[in-house]
DNA sequence: GTAAAACGTTAACAAAAGATAAGAAAGAAA
DNA sequence: TTTCTTTCTTATCTTTTGTTAACGTTTTAC
């Protein structure tokens, strides 16, 4: 798919989040746009699968994507993004190895995407070579700051606090969410979070 | 102190250490060295300190660090850095922004450091400018490979497993570091990483 | 060299979390 | 609607972890 099939209110959103890292020009921008590609992911169908490589990085336009991982049999989640938020396997795609972990869709899912052949196509690109280094530097340390963050929050909060914690600062999450995702994202099982729920309902 | 002052030494051994992300020809290296400077550390001294903006990235030559939070009067250690690793309070470094955690040295520690407001020349010099967005962006990526691994680490693995997982690979962090700190790096405390030694040792 | 502090282990008890199962409620599909 | 999932809560029991304190050893500081 090339960028013609990219709705244009879309692809200005995208221009218009992408000002925080960057500001492209006309010029820039036309030579920019043909490399996206607009990608429709149905509910629970995957963006990422552990073991593949996960070739593209997304932005959300609409809908929501949970990572996971697998032990055990078991699922467990370890992130969340919704709309207007960049989605990768971020090592796998850096790196081009397989990746260790799934991104699957929590809603049906609309994704602006650049491929890694694509991104390699503009770092080389007389025109936007400097900027996309310069982009992809600040998105890059946009994304130590977000793990720097939740790192922190496993150190030193327990899951109770992680989980009253988003409420008073995610409630979106929490209300598009099914509850035992969030359960297992705080590191607890579903019955552990139900039990804090309780606790947390009556001490409010 | 300006670079007269880091002995040739460690100025090389920093030079090539660089090169798993940058290449620089002697003009450059010229260019870039004056920017450096050396910082020694005694046993217990902070790099960076909670509330204050650290203001510089550093490279260990000699010695090691940790990172920790304070919580309840009581310190959280959080990751641990040694020779030929960066160290920053990263998110305070790249926004300018009071840091939350301490680095300390875990013991004499020599560092070749390099401060924002030279970091920020190197990024407009003619001659390095973009090297450095390139240099920046190839750090950046590198440490979110790593805080991804870490953020996975916690998702995955109870306490135990990577304690196990830290004796098959990180031997080294174990026999430098004190058992407390490595305790509240698992997220448990000292009195429960002496029950799951000794149940280790049983099994081994 | 000696006193003080820091470190690691162990024990006993209390608190919290996991495992399992049963049942209710809300959603999706036929 | 009716049926079948999925989701959430609750209860019981077991396991694990935290807390506190004691003790011996090692390291540090004066």
């Amino acid at each position: 798919m090339s960028s013609y099939s990219i709705p244009a209110h879309d692809l200005n959103t995208f221009r218009e989040e992408l000002k925080a890292y960057f500001v492209f020009n006309e010029t820039e921008w036309e030579a920019f746009k043909p490399h996206l590609e607009m990608v429709n992911l149905k509910k629970k169908a995957h963006f990422a699968i552990n073991g593949k490589i996960c070739d593209a990085i997304g932005f959300i336009v609409r809908g929501a994507v949970r990572y996971y991982h697998l032990k055990d049999g078991m699922e467990i989640t370890s992130y969340f993004s919704f709309e207007n938020e960049f989605v990768s396997s971020y090592k796998s795609f850096l790196k081009q190895e397989p990746s260790n972990s799934y991104i699957q869709a929590l809603e049906d899912t609309a994704l602006i995407t650049i491929t890694y052949q694509n991104m390699q196509l503009l770092l080389k690109h007389d025109l936007l070579g400097h900027k996309t280094e310069r982009f992809g530097r600040l998105v890059a340390e946009h994304y130590i700051c977000c793990y720097e963050d939740r790192v922190q929050s496993f150190i030193i909060q327990s899951p109770e606090e992680r989980y009253i914690h988003m409420m008073k600062t995610e409630r979106e999450i929490l209300q598009r969410v099914p509850q035992h995702y969030i359960a297992t994202f705080l590191g607890i099982t579903p019955v552990s979070l139900s039990r804090i729920r309780k606790r947390t309902v009556l001490n409010a």
